[in-house]
DNA sequence: ATACTTAATGCAACCAAGTTGCATTTACGG
DNA sequence: CCGTAAATGCAACTTGGTTGCATTAAGTAT
């Protein structure tokens, strides 16, 4: 029961990989030519996730965005210190790089990482 | 048109205030005696929120938790920078005290933190 | 206390994001 | 080229949350 490679896969693996930015599922329905079903993509979306291709992030508007794993985080696919943020106008996330700083009381034990903070990237924020 | 003092309304902002955690709209649920209509509580909720009086946190499990913002926040009811912790476990979401830190590139203007790290809290991973 | 205004409630219906079941298609190993 | 089972597509469902609207009940004025 191997993975198999099928088109739709490999067309919505190049978007993300060509993205800066993380995409939701109709963030990923614009941008295809050949309309693909909503269930495809989802359960393409989560197979890769599940095989620590992509991280699943849950952005502050409740929905799941998802973005090709940098190599950084290659080792350590739960866990995604880095944070991202959600642009208000234009709508995008992105994955901003470095580590984010905090202290936790003992005895937590952290397995995800969810971080978004939202307001205007500074291409909206000009505007 | 101002805001009326209704018991439904007192009931969960008591049940706010003594609890230590963020609180779901079914978790609230849970802890009511005297039923009440799903809409309701969430336009109490989303009242409360209007009014500065608490806080929204999109969790990673993409549902709403209300939480009664400590003084600290007082001052800034947008921007709260303090993270919030998500037991798997216990299904709890706590308000962590203490500031996060990060660095974004410049041009960004955040007005909204929504850090949510999820895992076990002290008392599920001891078990 | 009584009447009036309009905020708050409750119910039904709706909406959006995501998932599940199942029949059909299709990748890929033999 | 055949057979197996993974991937797809459609319909139907689930969950979390919101909206419309008639009814109830705060708070204010009389």
């Amino acid at each position: 029961m191997p993975r198999r490679q099928t088109k739709s896969q490999t067309i919505i693996l190049n978007l993300l990989q060509q993205e800066q930015a993380a995409l939701s599922h109709d963030g990923i329905t614009a941008k295809l030519e050949k309309e693909l079903d909503r269930v495809t993509i989802y359960r393409i979306l989560n197979r890769f996730v599940e095989d620590g291709l992509a991280h699943r992030i849950i952005a502050d508007d409740g929905r799941q965005y998802f973005a090709i794993c940098p190599k950084e985080c290659a080792h350590d696919h739960k866990a995604h210190g880095h944070l991202h943020f959600r642009c208000v106008s234009c709508d995008r996330v992105e994955c901003v790089p470095g580590e984010v700083g905090y202290n936790l009381p003992k005895g937590y034990r952290v397995d995800n990482h969810n971080i978004i903070l939202s307001g205007n990237c500074n291409a909206c924020s000009k505007k």
